[in-house]
DNA sequence: TTGAAAGCGGTACCAG
DNA sequence: CTGGTACCGCTTTCAA
């Protein structure tokens, strides 16, 4: 069973046409009078023609299509960049495929290649938090495949990127949690190999190092699957408060570490923000109904969705290949409300 | 720039066979010696090998992918379901072309086509709340097109539909906060044509009758684009409470219109639970973060996605046309918190 | 057991 | 301005 559709030869035969006349007058090419594109076109849309994309394809046209591969679509980050992403694509008339790796490297390599199977035109990444060998994705920019990283980016490959101003991000919050009086900052994060970790965890270090707060490293987690795993950021949480010299303040640096934190937080009846401060970095959609109303460091998820694609389309278009590959950075927000 | 991938062919020159013997050696067909496959597959392997897809499904086979046309992602139930969609699609190798109607019938529509020019083997919607014109969805039936609706399903087409048990938990919901001892009950509610909205209204109305309170028409509300757009709410909560008599309590029937009421509520300053019960419909991951913790009622959003999904490839899979649709439901789970 | 060839729906080049 | 045709990569029927 599937949806008989017309083809431009059976436009053809009905008009007693050539195949190529058919095919130009569709085109609109300047080539057929306009009597005949009219008659063809008039019989097109009554047959309702679609040309079949798969042919077109075929013959080495661009399939129109492109791919996200991001670790998953419930969290709200993701779902935001959905958003901008499909805005930039469907202006241009092109579908997104979307994959998720669920932070495992496996998942990601595999959809990676169903992916490229289907002969989409161009590929947006953000990294698995597993994801440390980056070759497959090498190989692909190594035959020009056009790619953007965007979120979660890889260092040591040469792309283009989009980011948030992670850095930024986590030194603005960092020091408005000291400027509220907290001394005892802890810092809760994803695996360290990722960008996003890294440069959050700058962020900290530079604003402790700069109020001239004393640094402790014990203050410092890592939870290898950003919090996918609720164990990990449990075992966190509980390793941060058996120290003999807890730490007053908190900063939890993505989406699940955050709510994960604040959850075992209100388990342990630390009272926020008087024995806590805290502050996350989270996209959720309402945190000024939490109890206490959260603050927050902000992305622009949809504006990072919104620029990834643009320069994807770029790349696309591009009829030479591109070398000069930028990293773009979108300015994160910081949003207070009671919790510091 | 594309990246280069080997053919058929272009193994059959490798190896100075037929395209036909290294298509079949391929597909592991009988009719070739086990040594001529061997050596084909390895060359395959070498080469890395993989079919075009665009090309076997010009051929007639099947694209191995089906479309979900859904409202929107971030939103926390459809990003749930996309989980349970993905996990049975990519079980049977197949991938999902995500496409969101921003409750917009427009957008539905032209969606509709473009996944449908994509050659999808199968569809799964989620209806717009604006969608009143079932034609285009129809049509595809028609033809014999494998479709199955989820979530927001149409009464008059006939196929295969899975939803929540909307009716039985609208109902427990209602008798709760009967049981809490509230008496002025409203309820806020997307666009009337939505069949969710019908079935979670029907619960509503049979538990107030089943309790023999008087039932005020004034307390329910429609909310024509389900709480996408933000004033609706605002309008629909300030005159719920300018009433001479206003509610004591508030059924709210999806996850937007859940969070927009409880915010307008802490806006007016009513407390919750005390002047006033809140239930909502809402798979928002952390309820019990709010203030106070949210009593809701909650869909197994990733086994309605699962569910769907395997009526699907049924249909897909199904060598003569399916006349028997079923409409399967899911079993809502009433979350009790402190919010009533 | 293997090979040749037609054709899926379009595109584009070459003639006329 | 219009028609004929090879070809994209794969499947499949018919021959050998």
């Amino acid at each position: 069973m599937k949806s008989e559709s017309i083809t431009i030869k059976d436009i053809a035969n009905i008009l007693g046409l050539s195949y190529s006349t058919v095919a130009r007058s569709i085109k609109d090419s300047y080539q057929i009078s306009e009597e005949t594109k009219e008659i063809v076109r008039k019989c097109a849309k009554e047959h309702n023609y679609r040309p079949n994309l798969m042919a077109q394809t075929l013959k080495g046209k661009k399939s129109r299509c492109i791919g996200l591969l991001l670790s998953q679509i419930p969290n709200n980050f993701f779902a935001e960049v959905t958003g901008g992403i499909e805005s930039v694509a469907f202006s241009k008339d092109n579908m997104v495929i979307i994959a998720q790796n669920y932070e495992s490297y496996k998942t990601e390599k595999r959809n990676l290649e169903n992916l490229i199977a289907r002969s989409i035109d161009g590929l947006l990444i953000s990294l698995s938090s597993e994801t440390e060998d980056l070759s497959h994705f090498q190989k692909l920019i190594n035959v020009g495949f056009p790619v953007v990283f965007f979120d979660r980016v890889p260092e040591s490959i040469k792309a283009h990127k989009v980011i948030a101003d992670n850095f930024l991000g986590s030194y603005e919050a960092t020091l408005h949690l000291i400027k509220k009086g907290y001394k005892k900052i802890a810092h809760i994060t994803s695996a360290p190999n990722l960008s996003i970790t890294k440069e959050r965890l700058e962020g900290y270090l530079k604003a402790i190092t700069d109020s001239g707060i004393p640094l402790n490293r014990k203050f410092i987690k890592y939870c290898m699957h950003g919090g996918f795993i609720y164990e990990e950021i449990e075992k966190a949480i509980k390793e941060l408060f058996s120290l003999n010299n807890p730490p007053d303040a908190l900063l939890a640096a993505s989406d699940r570490l955050t709510i994960g934190s604040f959850k075992l937080i209100n388990k342990l009846r630390i009272p926020i923000p008087d024995q806590l401060g805290l502050i996350g970095f989270s996209n959720f959609s309402s945190p000024e109904l939490f109890h206490p109303p959260l603050t927050t460091v902000r992305q622009d998820a949809f504006e990072m969705g919104k620029v990834a694609t643009e320069l994807l389309f770029q790349l696309i278009e591009s009829k030479k290949p591109i070398v000069d590959f930028q990293t773009k950075k979108i300015a994160t927000e910081l949003c207070i409300r009671n919790s510091c």
